[in-house]
DNA sequence: TTGTAAGCGTTATCAT
DNA sequence: ATGATAACGCTTACAA
C-alpha cells in the first residue's frame, strides 16, 4: 500500500495550486477554464485522490453525521425504523451512527457521550431512559440539535408526533366493539411518555363505555417477546376475555405462554397488540395490532433533524402520523 | 450555545503550554509537577474541554472506527451479529458505522465508498453479494483491513469460521435418523459461500445413507420469511415428509404457509431451519434447527479485524465456530 | 483565470 | 519540568 495520495498530490501532477483542485472539486470551479477542470477531474480518477476526511471535517467543522440511538435492535420495530433512518440520510448525504442500548442506562450514556465526542452533528434518541437531565445537560449545553422519539413529553424543539391518545382509543374503541369487557394490559414497569398516553387513550374510553380498567389489570413486564411470555400467568389469572399489550414483541411472547398453558387465542382471550412488525403475519395466529408506520417514522425524524442541523432557526417543526387498526387473527368476539 | 473550549484556552487558563496540556492529558505526563498535573485535569473538567474529534483524528491518521456492512438488519440473525460488534468494539475503544444494505448490491456499493470515505480503520462485511472484483479493486488497493462472514472461499486474511460443511451434516444425519428420507431443500439463488458448503454437505451425507437429493428437490426462493413463505406450493408439490431451510427466516416463513394450506408440521412435514435465532422458541411450533454462535461470530469478527488494525504485521488468524443441532418441535419421525 | 497564505485543533519532536 | 514549532490535509479570503 502506497501512501495515500493528497489534494497536493493531485495539484502538482495537474501542474496547478491545490485552491484550484479543492474548487474544481466542490463544484465552484465556474471561474477555472473548462481545459484545467476536465484535467483536473480526470487526474483525480486515475490517481484515485479522495478527500482526507478528518482533514476535511475539521476545517468545514461537520462530519454529516448524526447519531441514532435505539433500545433495541433486535426488535423489528426499531430494525424499521433504522431502515427509514438510513434511507433519508442517504438522500440528504449523511450518515447515521446506529446503536443498540439494550434498555441499558450506562450503555445509553456511554454512547452518547461517544457520540458527543466524535462531534455529531444531531442526534435521534429513541431510548427510553436517558434522562431528560443527561439531555439538558450534554446536549443543550453543547447546542446540539435532537429529536426525541416515544417521548412526547420531551422537551426537544421539532418532532414527529405519534398520536397515542388516538392509538389508545382505537385499541379500546376495537375490543369493546368485538364485545370485550374484562380486558387485561400488558405494559413495562417504567413506561415511555408515549406508553402513558397511549394507554391513557385506552382507559378513557372504555370508561367512557363504562368498562373499568383496576389495577389488578395491568401486567407489568419487560417490553420483549420473553416479558410477554412471563406475563402469561399473571394474565391467565386475571381471566380477562382480552388482552392489549403495549407492543408486539411482548404480544408475541404472549400468544406463546397462552397456547402452551392449553388457552386458545382468540377462541379463549383475544390479544391485540400494538406496533404492527413485520412478524405478526408470519405468527399462528397473525397478530391483530395498531400499526404505526415506522419507516415513515424513521424518515420523518432524519428529515425534521438534518433540516434543523442546515437551519438552525427554523421555526420548531412538527410532524403528525396517524395510526391505525390492523385487524388480523388473533382477535374475536367474545364468547358467551 | 458558546465557543467550543479548545486546547489552547485551556492551556492559557492553566497558564502553560498546549503542549504541556495534551501530554497530559494523553497520560504523557509523567515529566511533569504532580501540581500542574492536577491543575490541568481540574481545568479539563471544569471547562468541560473535550479534545475535537477531527483533529485530533487528523493527525492521529485514525477515527479507531470499523465499518459493517450487513445484509438485512431485519433479521435476528443479524442484530444479533452486530450486538456482538457493539459490544466488542465498545471493550477496544472502537466505534463501528452499521449498515443494512437490504440485499442490495448498489446499495452496498454506496456504502463501501461511504466508509471508505470516512477513513474506517477496517471492515467487517457479511454481505452477499458485494464482488471479489470491488473488494480487491477498493480495499486491497487502499490497504484497509476487512474480515468477509458467510464468504468462507474468500480472500480476506483472517476468518472467523463456522463448519458448515459441519451443519450440513447435522442437518442430514439428524433428518435422517427421524426416517426421512424424502427431502426438499429451500436455497437462494445466489447462495453465497458458506452455504453451497453447507449444502455441499447436507447433500453428501444424505447421499452417504443411500438418499438423492435431485434437481427439483431444491426449491429457489429469497432468504426472508416472505421468501418462505412462497416457496410454500412448490414444497407441496414436491410432497417431501422433511423440507430443510437454509436459513430460520426462510423456515418460518415456509412454516405459516404449510399451516395456511391445511399442512401439519410436524406431523405431515418436517421443517429443519439455520440459524437459531431468537424467534425460534415464540413460533408454534416451535422451530428446530441448527445453532449458530452469532454473537459470538460478532465478537469474534470484530476481534480479529481490530487486531489486524493494531498490528498489521500479525500472522493470519482464524478462528473456528462450532455448530450444533437444536432440537424444537417443527421436526418429528416419519409417519408411514 | 489562477495562486498565496492563513488557519482549523491537535500531537510530536526537539530544545531549553 | 516545560515550551516553541512543525506538521497533518484541507478550505477559503484575498491577491494577482
Amino acid at each position: 500500500m502506497t501512501r495515500k495520495v493528497t489534494i497536493r498530490d493531485l495539484a502538482e501532477a495537474a501542474g496547478v495550486s491545490v485552491t484550484t483542485v479543492s474548487q474544481i472539486l466542490n463544484g465552484k470551479g465556474e471561474r477555472f477554464s473548462i481545459d484545467t477542470r476536465t484535467r483536473v477531474h480526470q487526474l483525480q480518477e486515475e490517481m484515485g485522490y479522495v478527500p482526507d476526511f478528518n482533514a476535511r471535517n475539521l476545517i468545514m467543522r461537520s462530519a454529516q453525521t448524526i447519531g441514532v440511538i435505539v433500545p433495541n435492535l433486535g426488535n423489528p420495530f426499531f430494525s424499521m425504523f433504522i431502515k427509514g433512518v438510513q434511507s433519508t440520510s442517504r438522500d440528504r448525504h449523511f450518515i447515521p451512527l446506529i446503536f443498540g442500548a439494550n434498555y441499558d442506562e450506562d450503555l445509553e450514556g456511554y454512547y452518547l457521550q461517544e457520540l458527543i465526542k466524535r462531534a455529531v452533528d444531531g442526534l435521534i434518541i429513541a431510548s427510553s431512559s436517558i434522562t431528560v437531565d443527561a439531555i439538558d445537560n450534554i446536549l443543550k449545553k453543547n447546542g446540539i440539535p435532537y429529536l426525541l422519539i416515544d417521548q412526547n413529553g420531551g422537551p426537544s424543539l421539532d418532532s414527529v408526533r405519534i398520536d397515542d391518545q388516538r392509538g389508545g382509543q382505537i385499541a379500546a374503541e376495537y375490543l369493546l366493539s368485538l364485545g370485550h369487557r374484562k380486558i387485561a394490559v400488558v405494559m413495562p414497569a417504567n413506561p415511555t411518555d408515549n406508553l402513558v398516553v397511549r394507554l391513557e387513550g385506552f382507559k378513557h374510553h372504555l370508561a367512557q363505555a363504562g368498562v373499568a380498567l383496576p389495577d389488578e389489570a395491568y401486567i407489568i413486564s419487560p417490553m420483549t417477546k420473553l416479558g410477554g411470555y412471563q406475563a402469561t400467568a399473571a394474565v391467565i389469572k386475571q381471566a380477562p376475555t382480552a388482552v392489549f399489550a403495549v407492543n408486539d414483541e411482548m404480544a408475541l411472547g404472549l400468544i406463546r405462554g397462552l397456547h402452551e398453558q392449553g388457552v386458545r387465542v382468540p377462541e379463549d382471550i383475544s390479544v391485540l397488540g400494538y406496533d404492527d412488525i413485520d412478524l405478526d403475519d408470519y405468527v399462528v395466529p397473525k397478530l391483530s395490532t395498531v400499526h404505526q408506520p415506522v419507516v415513515t417514522m424513521g424518515e420523518q425524524a432524519t428529515t425534521l433533524l438534518i433540516n434543523r442541523i442546515q437551519k438552525r432557526q427554523l421555526a420548531p417543526q412538527t410532524v403528525e402520523l396517524p395510526v391505525e387498526l390492523q385487524q388480523r387473527e388473533s382477535t374475536a368476539p367474545v364468547s358467551k
